[in-house]
This record gives structure tokens, sequence and C-alpha cells, in this order.
DNA sequence: CAAAATTAGTTGCCTATGCAACCAAGGTCA
DNA sequence: TGACCTTGGTTGCATAGGCAACTAATTTTG
């Protein structure tokens, strides 16, 4: 095989002739590798200090946000399955930095909200979190953020119909 | 405080005067659940179609773009821990979509490639999942689209760079 | 009001995945 | 050449997370 063939990365060899799909710039792709790069990055600042995962993280800032809540609002609020909700919630009690107030009106739900330490703990990452985020939109020409955040938006809304379209385009499952 | 200060999602209570984070303005937060969207949407084409995963997914289009590579360098190419290309190569290959030839020449590296059926696959995929992507950024504004490329770019980038950065201020860990 | 349906939340189970240890093959250097 | 180091790749182990089944409480309906 002759050597220029071979590229440090790879070089097509027996692919088609122009590849169908280039995954460098594939969007859901994109999308993924950004923010699981973005996303550990973030962690590596709770996680490190104080021992936490993204579920017990978003918790935290719900609560910090809302003050007191179930626990189905939290997971309705942060995008999370009721399971994840609940061991993270759980994970967050037994480290007492929420604490849980039944309702009375309604044996099932319980409220939940931060404990002073909670809050402590809330007030010290949040400001962190924040400038992080400052610094990852720093790195973006200022027109441009207005657009990602457009994008970001669309492209949420926009994911949600079409799974449903493109997947059955003509075969009823 | 007046009116405006109540969300949809849930009332303030007990929480800061003015909440520090904002969750759902938060950038990391924010692209986590837009990549986790359009993954799943996009998943659905294939996992019920092909019984296929994410890596696995990824795997097949590597190879289809560029014909025959290590597993060192999908994983390069594809953003993936060797461990998971690992277990998606063997995945593929028990289900004889893509074959390997190990390298006479360095016998601990394998060349993989897409076998015709891997190939049929794959090139019945890879349009379906263009027009997916396609159909994801017809919902935004064509100016928005090139900033939003700038934007990943510049955050994929950015997100290294900041992890250690901020994690550690000024302490030695 | 009692039976059925719904809902908040928890838990068992199974898969996915990252890390670390490991294996086998190459490479380096005295 | 032979001891050590590096590297491609696999596997054991432990954790994370989703689904479905379950419990307990509430609501609906006949």
């Amino acid at each position: 095989m002759p050597v220029a063939m071979i590229d440090e990365t790879a070089e097509r060899t027996t692919g088609t002739p122009e590849p169908a799909l280039r995954l460098e710039d594939f969007l859901p792709y994109r999308l993924n590798v950004c923010s699981n790069l973005v996303s550990t990055a973030l962690s590596r600042i709770y996680s490190e200090r104080y021992r936490i995962g993204v579920p017990e993280w978003r918790v935290l800032v719900t609560l910090g946000q809302f003050g007191m809540m179930t626990a189905k609002a939290i997971g309705a609020h942060s995008c999370m399955h009721k399971t994840k909700v609940s061991r993270a919630v759980a994970q967050l009690e037994k480290r007492k930095l929420i604490g849980r107030r039944s309702n009375r009106a309604d044996m099932r739900e319980a409220f939940l909200s931060l404990t002073p330490a909670g809050r402590e703990m809330y007030d010290e990452l949040a400001p962190i979190a924040t400038r992080f985020a400052d610094r990852l939109l720093d790195s973006i020409d200022a027109a441009d953020r207005d657009a990602l955040h457009r994008a970001l938006k669309k492209l949420t809304e926009r994911s949600g119909e079409l799974a449903t379209d493109i997947a059955n385009p003509r075969r009823p499952r």
C-alpha cells in the first residue's frame, strides 16, 4: 500500500467517491461534542470541589432559583427524568443540603428546599458557574451570541417534531 | 418587588432576591438539553430501524466516510473513548457490518472497513441523516446558521481551556 | 361511596460507559 | 540483544441512567 495513502487521521481509501456525510460537519454530532466538552469542563468545577454530579447540580440550582418546589416541578424545570430527580434529591438530602416538608394537602408530594448549608453551597457555586458561562460566551462575537441563542431555541423546538416526523416517513410502525 | 418577578414554571418563595443563576438561560444547560433532544430525535431514526446505538452509528459513518481505518483513528475522528469504539466495533463486527484485516506490519492494530452489508446500511442511512440535519437547519435563519457554526466551534475550543482554568482558581488541588 | 383510573415518587433491573488494569506487539537504548 | 517503555486494543469493575413495575395518595366515575 503506497505511502501517501495513509494519513494520520486516515484517508479515504474505499469510501464512496464523495462521502454522503461528513461527521465532523454533522450538526447533531457537533452539538453533542460541544455539549459534552462544556458539560465536562463545568462539572470539574463542582464535582471535584463539592462532590456532586450533574443531576445534583441541577436540583441545587433549581431550588436556589425557586426556593421551594416539588420533585416533579424540579424535573419539569430542569428537563430531568423523574428517577434522576428522585436519586439526586435523595443524595442531596442525605448530605443535608436540601430538606423536605410534606404537603399536608397532598401527601403524595413534598416540598423541597435548600437547607442553610445547601444555600451556602449554592451561593458559592452559582457565581462561579455564571462566570464560567460568561467566559465561554466571551469567546463568541457579540453579534453571534444572539444568533446562538435563537438557533439553540429553534433547534430545541424543532427536534421534537422532527423525531416523529422523519423517523416514520411512510411506515406506521 | 413588582409582578414581573414571577416565572411561569414555579414561583419563587424563599430564593435570593435575584437568583444568581437562571438555569433555563444557562448556556451549558441549554446546550445539553438541545444536544440531547437532537440526539434522541436522530437516534430514533436509526435505532428503531437498524438496531444500532450512537457509538455504532458513529463508527459506521466514520468508516463510510474514510473507507478503512484503525480503531484508534475512528476514535480520534469521532471523539469517542477507545473502549466505546472497541465495543461498538465488536458489535458491528458481530453483525457482519464491518470487517477487520490485521495489519501485518503492526500486529497490534487492525484495519476496519464496512462489509457490503455495512456499506448498504450506510448508503441508506447517510442521506436520511443528512436530510434530518438539513431540516433542523431549515428552522434557523440563514444568517444565524453561520453564526451557529462559528459559535459551536469557539465553544468547543474554549471549553477545553476553561476546564482547568476556572476549576482551580488558586487552589493547587 | 366503592371501584377504577391517575399521579408523585421510589426501586429493581438492565444497559451504557468511563476508568484502570491488563495483554500483546513494537520501539528504545544501553 | 535484552530490560524497559510506549501503544493499540480489550476487559473487569463500579457507577449512571432509563424503563417499567410498584406503592401510596388522590381523583374520577358509575
